[in-house]
DNA sequence: CGATGGTTTGAATACCATCAAAAAGGGTGG
DNA sequence: CCACCCTTTTTGATGGTATTCAAACCATCG
């Protein structure tokens, strides 16, 4: 699960979590000597059903988090960056899988000891409560994008989350990177890859957004990009 | 929010909170004191951009939780019932929307004091914290639903989550009575109400239903429902 | 180079939304 | 108790959008 200090924007769909940028405490000190683990592209972080034990901190990569049906239909619950962690929220045993997009570096947290630090500092318990309640939001913002939205509308606002959030990390707003598969922003989107592609081809051709690669865009035109999610234009 | 204690089933749609039950504690003692509130069908309990200043527990009634998007359509998040708690999670503003679908009585607390109890007692911002954890895998199993499922499948898992929610909490898990409008069932699946209406038809002509009023049906064939649910039959 | 995994494009179908209207409650007042 | 109005639900007909099935295209890698 992503693990942010910021409040989610609430435009519509989920922004990616923010890195980690609180003041330095007993977390921060305890991450800087966690042990590393490295994981490939496609291998599992953990998965629904694997007990609890640590808490992930992403140093390098991109991880993805999901629930599958029975019938391998699966939801991309969102995507985890460098800076974010995952893991948390858990009692018990995984209720969601993660797994890596690409190589990834991950500092390890045990969730014993983040428990008993949490216990003693009230102000770190109240920071995890926080947390989760940004994810919430999260949460309830991709509802939102996924309920009654139609493909156009989910993939502009997919793009603009994207959009906002390499601006918030001083990055170009207007150049995004996708390192998940079109199966993957499928998945997440709740739409087949096909409707990915296609509804990227008529952004492309409609002049709204430029696309080198396939894993490279470029955004043209984002105020009417924005008008399309927001469901002004389609 | 919804506020529950108890695990999301994970069974592909979100049950409702569980009444709550903790153990006796500071917060259960504030609540025996702390002042009531009535709100009739239709009210808000409070709405997005508010300031958040309370939370609420649910004595009797129920509540609808939703977000609506500027051009009108409306996705609910979720429903709270007796025993549940309503608000938990923001910070400052209110993100979401809370309105009593009937007659309903609150108890209102504090944030500000819950938040100072919790800061005194770490057992119980565990607790807030587990709360929230339990509440995001609720939102993410309605993600699940929503994001691939066909109408059949929202609506089967619809009605099989409230049957769960009615043998935990000691009622027969067959009669079901729905205090929302169509309309809310339909927000809340991502569907519309012709939609809604047309699935329970379906599947009342089919024998797995009977439907007696409009607000109350009976689940006949509850094996079928699953496999629905499941995606195994449409 | 061929093989593989991923992406794009095409054509036909299925499903749900939309628009429209009828039917079924639920109150209120005569 | 019935007539009336209003809201909610149900049913019907139609069209649009996304899915499905299928094949071509493209990049990467052994």
């Amino acid at each position: 699960m992503i693990f942010s200090y910021a409040p989610s924007t609430s435009s519509g769909l989920p922004s990616p979590a923010m890195p980690f940028q609180g003041r330095p405490g007993p977390l921060h000190e305890y991450l800087a000597e966690a042990t590393q683990r490295r994981v490939e592209a496609k291998e599992f972080v953990f998965m629904e059903g694997d007990p609890t034990t640590n808490v992930y901190w992403i140093e390098s990569g991109a991880v993805s988090l999901f629930k599958v049906l029975s019938d391998g239909r699966r939801q991309i619950l969102g995507f985890a960056y460098a800076g974010d962690f995952v893991g948390l929220g858990a009692q018990g045993e995984r209720l969601i899988s993660a797994q890596a997009i690409k190589p990834t570096r991950l500092r390890s947290i045990s969730v014993a000891k983040l428990h008993k630090m949490a216990a003693g500092d009230p102000d770190l318990s109240f920071k995890l409560y926080q947390t989760l309640a940004a994810e919430l939001a999260e949460a309830r913002d991709l509802m939102l994008t996924t309920g009654h939205r139609s493909a156009c509308e989910r993939m502009a606002a997919f793009l603009l989350a994207l959009s906002r959030r390499n601006r918030r990390n001083g990055k170009d707003a207007t150049i995004i990177y996708l390192p998940m598969t079109r199966t993957d922003v499928g998945d997440f989107l709740g739409v087949t890859i096909e409707t990915v592609s296609r509804t990227l081809t008529k952004f492309k051709s409609r002049g709204l957004i430029d696309m080198p690669q396939s894993a490279r865009l470029h955004l043209v035109d984002m105020i009417e990009l924005e008008r399309i999610a927001a469901g002004e234009e389609h």
